[in-house]
DNA sequence: TCGTGATGGTAAAAGGTTTTATCAGATTCA
DNA sequence: TGAATCTGATAAAACCTTTTACCATCACGA
């Protein structure tokens, strides 16, 4: 109960408990240096006995290796920070490394506050990551003294980012629709000022060749609905696929064609963007989409900042990670 | 481009630069000890201008305060941790604290990596959050040489917890649908090894008493279908109301009731719990449901965090937040 | 002139670790 | 035997800050 029990053991513990200098213990400890095997044993043996654990303060003030970065995020419900940063995360632990997560809510005045405490604090990197690819950080990043990746956000072309392949995943789903024997296949996506939106949709168009049609709109299942009553009201052939922007306009579509009393996949098979499971899974059917493999993406940036932080040199520019396929029912013909 | 540029400046620095010495540089910028006034302005301005910003790993490791907490977490996929997350943050940030994010998956070797990362970081203070209130753990936390506070979760009874105030929001969603003028309230939910579903349940039988009827289930859209289906086939007197144990039930409902042509909020009113935008903005009608707070929760964990840390003591136990309304449409009568 | 008390400032220790340079002793080689 | 080499271990410096204890200096009253 005294102080003394609470304090941590320190290397001067483990040095006298086996009778050896400071700088022995840390030789044997590390494996620096060079040490009698035998003595090297015992101090490790010594400091496992006594629970010593070395003060990563110390350590890192010596040794300017922190081993933590820091991840500035403005997504408030992390539907897509926090898989990537699981995906950071799982690479990272086994290094030692911790990551400070900072929301900065897309205010440069937080944004700030957050970036200098990660310096202050010698974060050996940081990973900037947002909720389109085409926002800019609320903070200038591109000279700071450490290495910065982007992840689902692209920096100056000088530096590192992951993004996800958008033109990969948008041809992924007219091929699959394409395969499943459809022929007349509609785009309704999200609004065109996102380059995600655009990448998509020239893919789209470029895959689906003559016929291709674009209906912008907003994220929301209501547009989706919108975009249906609006297609299937007007004259002319109507669509036997579509492929929507995100889940939630493809649930929305899904509604609005049961309203209608439109069969899917029989009449029209529907495809979505993005696996967030809670939408894709209750659609009726559930819903084939294309997911971005966040996690996959967080990883690779995670693996980025420690070969940085270790001085290897990584090749700059975007990295665009390929897309998957997750196949339910409201495509049909599953093999 | 040398070393030299890129050094961060030390107090060192500082003290050379304004003609002083270390001691009265760190006095002069901390406010403690005595300094002429003069002084203290020259070296203040000084370390401006060199852009001075101390080392909070030396700071750290002197004052034995790291200034940074830990959060532990099994939420994979954020939708509960990061508005928890933020709420915490909110209130740390402005103290300089930050907060390490540590995604345990509820896998006890990760967590025990995590944990003694924490502890050899010298953290002020850990935040232990889960997805659901009974669920241990998955590491020993009672008796950590540091303040732990429990979030979401209920921690041993002399320990901090916070959570929502499961019977009052359950309270608040009955008194409503009474006040929009119904008396026939059924309350369908999730699974009853849930003690947030048990709590609610009670309470919603006390409140509504002679004719409650409790149907657990799971936390599906599916499952609010099912129930539907179910209930309105059997004989006897139809709900004219439905509390929903949470909002995917309660699209379920909607969804479900909707199909057999009954009206919402007209025929039946629905509420739903969580506040869950994606899903509850979406419904049609939009759902009113019940909010956990849970941002508001983070913040309470995280002042609780601040005092406990500063060495103030705060009362132990399980501090129940209430939980707030939000109205859409899916009960009418909106005054 | 001597003590007293305030004032403004400083040297040095402390915090826990890693690393460099050095040292004593043993071994090898000529 | 003496010099050179190797081995294992250590003292001390370094990292950057805060804090304690101490030292001049000056003004004041007796």
């Amino acid at each position: 109960m005294t102080d003394k029990d609470i304090r941590r053991r320190t290397i001067h513990d483990v040095a006298k408990a086996a009778g050896v200098s400071i700088s022995t213990a840390s030789n044997a400890l590390n494996g620096t240096g060079r040490t009698n095997a035998e003595t090297r044993e015992r101090v490790k043996r010594v400091a496992k006995d006594i629970g010593f654990r070395p003060n990563a303060l110390a350590r890192s003030l010596l040794t300017k290796r922190s081993h933590a970065i820091g991840m500035l995020t403005n997504d408030t419900y992390g539907r897509l920070t926090l898989p990537m940063a699981a995906g950071v995360s799982e690479v990272l632990v086994d290094q030692g490394l911790s990551v400070f997560l900072c929301a900065t809510n897309n205010d440069p005045r937080l944004a700030r506050l957050h970036l200098e405490a990660l310096l202050d604090r010698q974060v050996d990197g940081i990973i900037f990551t947002a909720t389109r690819l085409d926002l800019p950080p609320p903070i200038e990043l591109s000279k700071l003294p450490i290495p910065v990746v982007y992840v689902f956000a692209e920096g100056p072309s000088d530096h590192i980012s992951f993004v996800p392949d958008d033109a990969h995943g948008a041809r992924l789903a007219v091929e699959h629709l394409k395969n499943s024997g459809r022929s007349r296949i509609l785009h309704i996506t999200g609004p065109d000022d996102y380059v995600a939106v655009r990448r998509r949709a020239n893919a789209y168009r470029d895959s689906v060749g003559e016929g291709a049609e674009v209906l912008y709109g907003d994220w929301s299942e209501e547009w989706g609905h919108f975009a249906i009553d609006a297609v299937f009201s007007r004259t002319g052939e109507k669509p036997d696929a579509i492929f929507c922007g995100n889940d939630e306009i493809a649930r929305g579509v899904i509604d609005a064609l049961r309203d209608k009393g439109i069969g899917v996949p029989n009449d029209v098979a529907v495809i979505g963007f993005d696996n967030w499971e809670v939408i894709a899974k209750q659609t009726r059917p559930p819903l084939t989409t294309v997911d971005m493999e966040l996690k996959e993406l967080g990883r690779r940036a995670g693996l980025a900042i420690l070969a940085l932080a270790a001085g290897e040199d990584v090749d700059t520019g975007t990295t665009r990670l390929p897309c998957s396929l997750v196949v339910r029912k409201s495509c049909g013909g599953e093999l």
